[in-house]
DNA sequence: TAGTGGTCTAGACCACAGC
DNA sequence: CTGTGGTCTAGACCACTAC
């Protein structure tokens, strides 16, 4: 059951001079959310069920009212519980939604749905930005850039193929990743590299010579792409890739309702 | 500029005894957000310029520094800052972000793009939910429901065809739109039936015969596929559709971050 | 050390849903 | 009408960044 027991987290008691950065504590309202999620997804309160008013959960955790608002916020965002003044907030329908982290990287992904996430390196190499590299990267058409395809695979099986591009400023970095790394992101996370935006652009293209050689398809065979440039917290872009799947391999998912709005229909220039 | 001015909005003096439902006065944190937006675009906070702080903002706009984070998240969900403890938010490079209403409606959508929206309406069936239909609309399967297939176009092209399924409650009020009704959810907005929330699967799919005839493109050519599944607040499905573009015409954009995720990826079973 | 955003509280009033 | 979520305020303390 949801009881105050769930906040009184292990991390609560700091062990001073620990190594690392020793992560401050995690907010009370975060604790609250993971406590209403494990309620939800424990079956506690099922799909179409009404959540206990605001101040009754206040009461309950001992916190404020916003603080309960801001779990809630939380809930409302992962499109688990609607929102409507007058009434409780009801249980959706709950897919899952997936975490920041298992959205932009590959391994981490096929980790979360139980897949065993592999890849190749195919090719390396230093160039010079081109258009579309420059503008997604913010640098001047023509910067040196590195340029990184891999094969990506699922339990041994090719789905897709990579095509990641990195300013020059963390070329060296990269560079540096073993080629058999499984997570180029992990590596680069561990090296103070920070991922926190993203935008993705999702359509259909076709296998050129390159990519059925790879995927194993016939060349001008459709293939689902997702463009995405990843920035950091000043906005500046760390990283920008063009993914192809194999039809039938994934399927890309967008949660979103009138409180929060991400996902948006593009028109094609031509 | 940036001034109180922005809040002071017409509709501060009600009208009395007007007709519809004469919506309450919108909430300050709205005024402020879109005020800040409009700056934005308007170039007057450039893409990787600093915002100025929350304080400042509170005072310039003479409300609390709680309404000010709460229009600050509003951006900050739709991808136009950053925010970070301890440096001022950061402007991101600014890509409109779609509102819901125009993510949801083709119709309002092209609007928004400034394209021509059109549509013809080429069948409506009462039917029998299949599998999936029963299992997005969660209605028994078996159960009437109504279909409806349009074409819809873009300044006259055909650039989608789009399977709509109504669940049996909402039938009467669908067949009683005229089929030349460019915008059915409106229409059925205007009934007073709710669109709040929704779920998106996005990936490819090939054309049949009679999406070919349709669109003008050859049967087995390869579509983009969005299919889509609106509810009300209580979480009661209201919407089923799958809509399948001609490649090149439009393309999904998804923008997320640390803070909100709500794309994902999904495999595919088999 | 000063500035800034993140978190949290306590209380207030309002609009809307449902009885 | 009562209950509920939405909005707003005023103030507090903390963690992190940048100087």
């Amino acid at each position: 059951m949801a009881t105050v027991d769930a906040l009184d987290s292990p991390e609560g008691v700091a062990s001073p001079a620990s190594g690392g950065t020793g992560r401050s504590r995690p907010p009370l309202y975060r604790a609250v959310a993971g406590d209403l999620r494990a309620a939800i997804t424990r079956g506690e309160y099922r799909s179409g069920a009404r959540l206990p008013a605001e101040d009754e959960l206040a009461q309950r955790y001992e916190v404020s009212r916003g603080t309960i608002r801001q779990a809630l916020a939380a809930l409302r965002v992962d499109g688990l519980v609607t929102s409507r003044r007058g009434t409780r907030r009801v249980v959706l329908d709950g897919a899952r939604v997936q975490s920041f982290a298992e959205l932009r990287s590959f391994t981490r992904w096929a980790r979360s749905v139980g897949a065993e996430p592999g890849g190749r390196v195919v090719a390396v190499e230093q160039g010079a930005a081109d258009e579309q590299e420059a503008t997604q990267l913010r640098v001047p058409e023509g910067a040196r850039v590195l340029r990184l395809r891999r094969v990506r695979t699922l339990s041994g099986a090719p789905v897709m193929v990579e095509r990641t591009t990195y300013p020059e400023r963390l070329a060296a970095l990269v560079a540096a990743v073993p080629w058999d790394t499984v997570s180029f992101s992990e590596a680069l996370e561990q090296h103070g590299v920070l991922f926190t935006d993203a935008h993705h652009v999702i359509d259909v293209t076709t296998a050129d010579a390159h990519d059925a050689q790879l995927l194993g398809c016939g060349a001008g065979e459709p293939l689902l792409r997702e463009r995405r440039c990843c920035t950091d917290p000043a906005g500046t872009p760390v990283e920008w890739s063009e993914d192809r799947y194999l039809p039938g391999t994934v399927a890309f998912t967008v949660r979103n309702s009138t409180a929060t709005s991400a996902l948006g229909r593009r028109l094609r220039p031509g």
